[in-house]
DNA sequence: TCCGGAGTTGACAACGTTGTCTGTACGTCC
DNA sequence: GGACGTACAGACAACGTTGTCAACTCCGGA
């Protein structure tokens, strides 16, 4: 900038004026320095700009994993908003690990990014306490905070899809409906463990549930493991895309009706169609993006807790009516 | 860091070595600051710190989309590169526009990134010039910059893949093979068109090659016209994920062999499974973000072109005979 | 006693911007 | 003719770091 002012024959500060377009200047004056910078190729200096300004015009993205379709719809949300704001996106991905979530926050706040939106893998963010009272603004996406920290939230209707999938099953005949989900310390499988169990009422059996991290060996086990009960489930429930998908892997064609939680590109595609409860990635990463670029511009309202619905989509996995099996004699009245 | 040095009644610069882990600073008073530090929540601000020193250990990601699995899966690789560098990721997506490439590549030039990855969609580069001769080094991923820019590529087999697939079909019987492809403007779709066209010989037949934007209606416009020939494809090859994708949304269970380009998720439990050239986008992203850091680290050699391989992937699509058809008495020898 | 050197510590400038304030020229109004 | 307002331009400090260099203390050796 220096360069262009000496190159123009004007002050550091005009040039600056015309950079920013502030008003107060001659035109002719204004050319000759947007001469100047165009024969120099200059370019402003952000860093400088954001030391002096205070505000970096970028916001910090934490969430799982961008190669989760899942978390990659909803960053591409969050950019699009962000972008309508000026504002550049910094993203990390914590991969489930609440050191590496916590690291990156650090990072992000450290280079002073505007506002954070966070799908929290840890269960404890009072470390967040001092960002948020110097004014950083913090939206949770998909997950809430750990105890004690009273920031904005947009989630899905878990425990409400998950009734909605568990009654779809039980409205088709079935009974003996199995669980699969993550670990319960995982906000969203417990929730959704939570309406399961909430659906079912007294039909619920802990024996036909399971929550440990996915992965084909153990959803393999558990499934030959309560398939072999003498009153095995005929439906199955599986609380994220993952597991549904491993899932399909593992059953290869065995009679399960299915219901999945989060719909999967190809689900229509498979035959039978999975039948999917559908949460809305974009619309959670547009949500939370407007709600923290409204606290950017100065809302200070109390803090908002949004829930997102959800909807079943039939395609046919779960429609299947009960396989046959010894149930109804098994136990008569 | 200012009220940091005074609460532990130490000048600035003792502040600044202890938290960069300078020698030559006595354990007591270091202890001091450091207890002062952690009472105050300071934390160093990396804007003024870039602004001192120049490099901003940032690196910057520009890609179609970061919502589609492809570059999700290649954004991650880089991102986890970039963090065993201690470099934090700037993303954004291009949408297949130049303008906002170009609009995002200013962007983070703005905010120095100490390097560039890039998938182009312009076809002109040549506004990088100035920065890549300011010494801001950039790598180009999946296809190559514009003419004139002299820069590190990594790139995948293109044409090699689409031999492959085209043999594929052929040795499986095929002879008369369409291939659905995007604009021939996009440089991988060039290449694989051109490794098609190689592998059929005289076997070619421009009739049966669309080469445009996917959507379903193309699809579907192109598939209907291609099959309603005297002597219509046995079998299809796509050119992309996408197309792969909504050519089997489209074909529903014709009877048409098919390999597509792209590998994705769940291609192994369709019926049948797709037989697809697998790209490794992992591997593109990595060995893009590894060439890039040679860079920073002072690696100046000549630019490198790096050609990664592809394989073919048989699930049972492409491995389908052809369909009974006349052709082979419509034209008899 | 003096000197040299190692081990610490601090003062100060600089990085490239922008906010504040001051200065100058010119035109207008009484 | 003088007071005043407007339009424009520039000087200077400040943002929060870090690199440079100088200074101070303490110790052992001459």
């Amino acid at each position: 900038m220096k360069d262009v002012a000496s190159a123009a024959g004007v002050a550091l500060k005009t040039v600056s004026r015309v950079v920013n377009g502030e008003p107060g200047v001659n035109p002719v004056t204004a050319e000759r320095v947007r001469d100047a910078i165009d024969r120099l190729g200059y370019s402003r200096n952000e860093s400088a700009r954001v030391l002096r300004r205070g505000r970096t015009s970028t916001v910090g993205l934490v969430i799982e994993d961008v190669a989760d379709p899942f978390y990659s719809v909803l960053s591409r949300a969050v950019e699009d908003v962000a972008i309508t704001h000026g504002c550049l996106l910094l993203t990390g991905s914590s991969g489930e690990e609440p050191d590496r979530e916590r690291e990156l926050i650090r990072t992000f706040c450290a280079r002073r990014v505007d506002g954070l939106i966070v799908v929290p893998a840890g269960g404890d963010h009072s470390y967040l306490r001092p960002e948020l009272d110097a004014g950083t603004p913090a939206v949770f996406v998909d997950r809430p905070p750990g105890p004690g920290l009273d920031v904005d939230t947009v989630l899905s209707d878990n425990a409400g899809g998950a009734r909605l999938a568990t009654r779809h099953l039980l409205a088709h005949g079935h009974r003996r409906i199995a669980f699969l989900g993550d670990l319960p310390s995982i906000f969203t499988a417990a929730r959704r463990l939570h309406g399961y169990r909430d659906a079912l009422g007294h039909l619920f059996d802990e024996r036909l549930v399971s929550m440990r991290p996915p992965s084909p060996e153990t959803v393999r086990a558990d499934l030959d493991r309560m398939l072999a009960f003498d009153r095995p489930p005929t439906a199955l429930f599986t609380g994220n895309g993952r597991l549904t998908v491993t899932a399909l892997r593992v059953l290869g064609g065995q009679p399960l009706a299915l219901v999945g939680f989060d719909d999967f590109e190809l689900a229509d595609l498979l035959s039978p169609g999975v039948t999917v409860v559908a949460q809305d990635p974009a619309g959670m990463g547009r949500r939370a993006a407007e709600l923290l670029f409204r606290r950017l511009a100065g809302d200070e309202g109390p803090s908002e807790h949004h829930e997102l619905a959800v909807r079943l989509i039939p395609r046919g996995s779960g429609e299947q009516p009960p396989a046959l099996t010894p149930e109804p004699t098994l136990n008569p009245p």
